[in-house]
DNA sequence: GGGATCGGGATACAGTCGTACCACAGGAAT
DNA sequence: ATTCCTGTGGTACGACTGTATCCCGATCCC
């Protein structure tokens, strides 16, 4: 059988097992065995490459901090730089937001991963996927748009980003539960933007 | 031994030794030894009293549920009725974060149970809490104080409640995972209260 | 007083888990 | 050509899980 094999590759391939495990059926359904299964390879693969559960584990939510970040990254890219701060954060908030399957998907292992690390600590989400950089990324852009007028003067574009931010969380939250669309959650944000930037010159 | 017992004090005591592991260890932490151990009783109590595992789980949502409807409702009966709005809003919303080391450690179990329901249909969370009432509670409350005029009349209630709800939810969350303390959350949820209701006449 | 029933102690069973270990195929290095 | 190392199959072990079963002391009904 092949000799020299990539180890990232083989790697990459299990840890999207896994999370095709998480996403779906959760995290309490991920063993060794199952990702294997998952995989299509043999238990002792699975122990080969990751030679603990904890260490399969780091690996999933590294690339599901990975992706989360490269989502928000990617759309705010693609547009350049120079918009205006109102554009700027109707994609960023609408990128958290799980609009496809495949960041329905990221978003429901993330979630696991999330609750499972309230209550262990040691293994907690902590820093990784910095949730502060992103806050205060849009702070910035926010100060800037009360510089320019864009937005009323007495407004505190820390406590609004943090504010935009958690709301954008709970709305996550409620579409994953199916209790709200995806199309409702942008109109909650757009109509929150709405109110912020005033009367929309759409 | 005492002969006739009262099962449903019984329940009761099984079912918040159950919360009480599920909110420091996490809902994959419960099992029915684990469960007796926390109360105090043999594994054979639990059977008895529970039969199924899925039983005592149930039971376990169902106390849950109580308790956090219960939160909201006696704060909000506390204060009698006739309040102005912004002050129901403020109360009932405070009511929803964790301020204390109980209502902390329910929300960690509810999130866990609410966790695990994304990944699980069959067990899921379902309207068992119904945050529509609230919503529809609130947003009442709030389509009255605009013909009062307390609020600008072009908003929209029921987005500006949505959203609320929304907003609290994603700062409950980061509270629990210790991003943010309880004070700056409720500094979050003030400050969205009073740009909706105009400068504080505090 | 004699069943019958309730409450619970003890233990067993089959399954799954993470982990460890042994064996071995086959290219790499010498 | 021999040796060594890498990648993998198979399997075993001990711990833990939910559930089932057997048993018995105590109280209630008659």
């Amino acid at each position: 059988m092949p000799r020299r094999v990539d180890h990232d590759e083989r790697r990459r391939h299990l840890t999207a097992a896994l999370l095709r495990i998480a996403s779906t059926r959760g995290l309490q359904a991920v063993s060794m065995r199952e990702v294997a299964a998952e995989a299509g390879v043999s238990l002792r693969v699975v122990q080969y490459y990751f030679t603990d559960k904890r260490t399969l584990m780091e690996s999933g939510i590294a690339e599901l901090a990975a992706r989360l970040d490269r989502r928000v990254r990617e759309r705010a890219g693609a547009l350049g730089t120079g918009l205006p701060p109102r554009t700027v954060l109707e994609v960023v908030l609408g990128a958290i937001l799980p609009t496809d399957e495949d960041s329905r998907a990221d978003q429901l292992a993330w979630t696991a991963y999330y609750a499972a690390g309230l209550t262990a600590p040691a293994e907690a989400v902590d820093g990784r996927y910095a949730p502060d950089a992103l806050e205060r990324w849009l702070t910035g852009v926010l100060a800037r748009a009360v510089e320019a007028g864009d937005v009323p003067a007495d407004i505190d574009p820390r406590i609004e980003v943090v504010g935009l931010l958690a709301l954008t969380n709970g709305l996550v939250s409620s579409v994953l539960g199916r209790q709200r669309d995806v199309d409702d959650a942008l109109r909650v944000v757009r109509y929150r933007l709405d109110r912020l930037f005033g009367p929309t010159a759409d």
